[in-house]
DNA sequence: GCAATCCACGTACCG
DNA sequence: ACCGGTACGTGGATTGCG
């Protein structure tokens, strides 16, 4: 029978001495289906040298089968390898296991240049060699078999192709969001003593449950029924916020301690398991940890559900019950207070649900571009999906993908960066390249495959003068190939969209499509320059910084015969005065002479600039304030300091009046000297970028991680430590502390005046003349001094 | 012997 | 676990002075 179905995840068993391969889906009736592959087998390539005997290595390599797990087939393959046609051999192996087990053997063998492709999992390898992308529509010949020992409607077993088909919207998914409260008095978690207490869930369909642990019972018996209803609501994802670190490691231990099975997938009797890249999945089911995607905010800095839920606008602070992780036992412990702690962990449930209507539309066509399944596009960093897309595109193309290999890091020198004209400007443009770095490597044909070591003139290839590199015309390489296609796709979907109403279901489905495309395309020249890339490729990269810096130095110097005031620029950017006439022919100038297409991103009123570069304020047309480098945009800087900054910003940019800015910061100095200022506008965070023990210095925010660690709080690389600086004496490490663990009082109030408000307000004022004394000194006093001044 | 200065470390930003 | 360029606070070593 003909089936058509939406593709969820792929995943294989070893039934006997035969790998099935197992494609989850769900039917036209968005029904959960199993669909089975036995037909697939694992294999590798190699790569033989030149002058060998092909017949005489497939020989060798047959010999080396052992009965227990055989060679079931070697054979001659039409492969290009960095463009060139090689010579492989495309062994095929019955079990995966036995694909590591040959691979060291086969790579000794004489003739043999390279083993290639053997460090390729095997469900990935299904999704690549038939072009099995997850979230997408398919159609194939199947034939039903019994779903016995499976949570699905109907299991089939596959015969012949899978057929895409174009549909891009996905079914309705039924997701499920759930979030654990542990009851733990020291602090420190311990699956082997300390109980879960909460678990809260909310499904799509619009239920909630707070499911509670019974006073003298076991939290067995509160898994297990988080188990029932799992499998009763049947999610195709289950959702949660830092479930791979926490939710789902703490169930498995803890279910662990209590001889309890945490039976949530579509296998039954499947549970959780760790997979690889510190991700939790779940046979059969989604499951997608929402932190990674808010991982990728970066107006939100410390990345608690409740801000990135209150930064997106689905779950605000103010509407929310919440809760300091340390004062979880209080409110469990006490008979009124427990009620708020259930209505505390409700309200994750739901923003983590509202979470997932955010982020899983992007996600979604994420994974259908990059043959990455849902649960696994999350955890992938930014180079893993581009290489994963890479690879689908070299199956394609019949090229072979090179190893991950481990090599040393090598610098090479980047873009410009101009010493801006420091001061107050009127009425500035900014101009940007379009996704320059794509467009040069496009431009350029910038590709390992194109690079000429050997002559080669100026009719046939493209020459990077100051490095000597060359690169072929033609044939268009790997990369261009890509990045063409990248980009055509784009190009095609926006044009589609302007037929939509933007407030279409398929709009959005386009949109995040769109956008996933381009990140994809502006990843491709750091992947290129990444020592971790299969297809690194570093004279590329730093042909690409290379060429970069002579367009923008090109277009500079185009401006300025233009007559256009170049008041600074960084990488792809210039910001010229105002002269509608010049911006116009400057746009074409660009255009025709560099071949790249340059336009105006921005329009500032008023710009201010100090000496440093990567650092502005610009007042837009519609009076919004554009910060850009400041400490007020950075995460690691007090709240306090940030808002003064902003403020200060604010009045310079709109009004001009320096008094005025004066006399707000010593309001706000006041107000800290005289403690009126929240403790949580003091804390200062700071991420761990490495363990703890190997920090050379006494940093403060180690320190302050130290005395966590102390409390029983664990910490990771990645964490963010947040701490308040005491009064006392000594260094400032020595008197920081995590900020709950301090009293208003013990705040040492003239560090924060002297180290952070005065010093945020000066980095623009200092420019207008004012001192630190000056914004010292009491409110109201010598102020006449600058008042006259500018 | 001590304060001033310098420099490495560390973090987070820009494009 | 995408790149290089950049700013800047802090701790700790070094320098300079007497």
């Amino acid at each position: 029978m003909r089936l058509r179905f939406y593709l969820i995840d792929v995943s294989y068993e070893v039934e006997g001495n035969v790998p099935v391969i197992m494609l989850w889906g769900l039917d036209e009736d968005e029904e959960p289906i199993l669909i089975k592959d036995p037909s697939f087998r694992p294999y590798f390539y190699a790569v033989l040298s030149e002058d060998a005997d092909t017949e005489r290595v497939a020989r060798g390599i047959k010999a080396l089968s052992k009965p227990k797990s055989p060679i079931i087939d070697v054979s001659l393959a039409e492969r290009k390898y960095y463009g060139r046609p090689v010579n492989a051999l495309k062994v095929v192996t019955t079990i995966p296991e036995s694909v590591r087990e040959y691979r060291e053997e086969v790579s000794r063998l004489d003739g043999v240049r390279e083993v290639l492709e053997a460090d390729v999992r095997f469900s990935m390898r299904y999704i690549l060699d038939r072009g099995a992308t997850p979230c997408s529509w398919y159609e194939a010949d199947v034939e039903s078999t019994s779903p016995t020992g499976f949570r699905v409607r109907s299991a089939y077993v596959l015969k012949g192709d899978l057929r895409r088909l174009e549909e891009a919207r996905p079914p309705k998914l039924r997701v499920l969001a759930f979030d654990i409260e542990v009851y733990s008095p020291l602090g420190s978690l311990r699956p082997e003593n300390n109980p879960v207490i909460i678990i809260a869930v909310a499904n799509d369909r619009g239920e909630v449950k707070v499911l509670v642990k019974e006073d003298g019972g076991s939290d067995a018996s509160l898994i297990d029924e988080f188990v029932r209803y799992v499998n009763e609501y049947d999610p195709d994802v289950i959702v949660g916020y830092n479930s791979n670190m926490f939710d789902w490691q703490y169930l498995m231990q803890r279910s662990h301690v209590l001889r309890t099975r945490l039976d949530v997938g579509r296998v039954r009797g499947g549970v959780p398991r760790q997979s690889a890249y510190g991700h939790v999945s779940i046979p059969g089911r989604l499951h997608v940890d929402l932190y990674n995607f808010a991982e990728e905010i970066p107006e939100v800095k410390v990345k608690s559900l409740d801000e990135v839920a209150d930064y997106l606008g689905v779950m605000r602070k103010s509407e929310r019950v919440l809760i300091p992780w340390h004062e979880i036992p209080k409110y469990w412990d006490s008979r009124e207070l427990r009620e708020t702690l259930i209505k505390y962990a409700r309200d994750d449930a739901v923003s983590t649900l509202l979470l997932a209507k955010e982020f899983l539309p992007f996600a979604i066509q994420l994974s259908s571009l990059t043959g990455l399944p849902l649960d696994q596009v999350g955890v992938a960093s930014v180079g893993y999906r581009l290489e994963w897309y890479l690879m689908r595109e070299a199956v394609k193309y019949g090229e072979l993908i090179p190893n991950r290999v481990e090599r040393p890091y090598e610098p090479y020198k980047g873009a410009i960066v101009l010493e801006p004209i420091k001061g107050v400007h009127e009425d500035v443009v900014v101009l940007d390249f379009t996704s320059m770095y794509p467009n040069l490597m496009i431009k350029y044909n910038v590709s390992p495959d194109t690079l000429v070591r050997g002559d080669c003139d100026e009719s046939r290839c493209y020459f990077v003068e100051d490095l000597n590199y060359r690169f072929l015309r033609d044939p268009p390489g790997f990369y261009k190939n890509v990045l063409t296609t990248l980009l055509r796709l784009r190009g095609e979907i926006r044009a589609l969209m302007r037929r939509l109403d933007p407030e279409s279901p398929e709009y959005r489905v386009l949109d995040e499509r769109q956008r996933a495309l381009k990140i994809l395309a502006n990843a491709s020249y750091g992947y290129m320059g990444w020592v971790g890339a299969r297809w690194y490729f570093k004279e590329g990269a730093e042909s690409i910084t290379a060429l970069g810096r002579r367009t923008i130095s090109r277009a500079i110097e185009l401006a300025r015969v233009l007559g256009l005031r170049v008041i600074y620029g960084d990488t792809d950017s210039l910001f010229v005065s105002y002269s509608r006439d010049s911006i116009e022919k400057f746009i074409n100038l660009v255009n025709e002479e560099l071949g790249l297409e340059i336009k105006v991103d921005k329009v500032y009123r008023r710009v201010f600039f100090t000496e440093a570069k990567k650092r502005y304020v610009g007042l837009t047309g519609d009076g919004r304030i554009d910060i850009v480098g400041f400490e007020a945009v950075r995460g690691d800087w007090t709240d306090i300091a940030k808002e003064v900054q902003e403020g200060v910003a604010k009045i310079i940019l709109t009004t001009k009046n320096v008094g005025e800015a004066v006399n707000y910061v010593r309001r706000v100095v006041e107000d800290l000297k005289s403690n009126a200022v929240d403790v949580e506008k003091l804390v200062i965070w700071k991420t761990l970028t490495k363990r703890i023990d190997e920090y050379e210095v006494d940093a403060p925010h180690v320190m302050a991680a130290r005395r966590l660690e102390k409390l029983g709080v664990k910490l990771d690389v990645g964490s963010k430590v947040g701490y308040v600086v005491t009064k006392g004496s000594g260094s400032i490490s020595s008197r920081a502390h995590p900020y709950m663990t301090v009293k208003p009082h013990e705040i040492d109030t003239d560090y924060y005046v002297n180290h952070q408000v005065i010093p945020a307000a000066l980095r623009i004022l200092s420019y207008f003349g004012v001192t630190e004394k000056q914004l010292e000194s009491p409110r109201g006093k010598s102020l006449a001094d600058y008042l006259g001044k500018k």
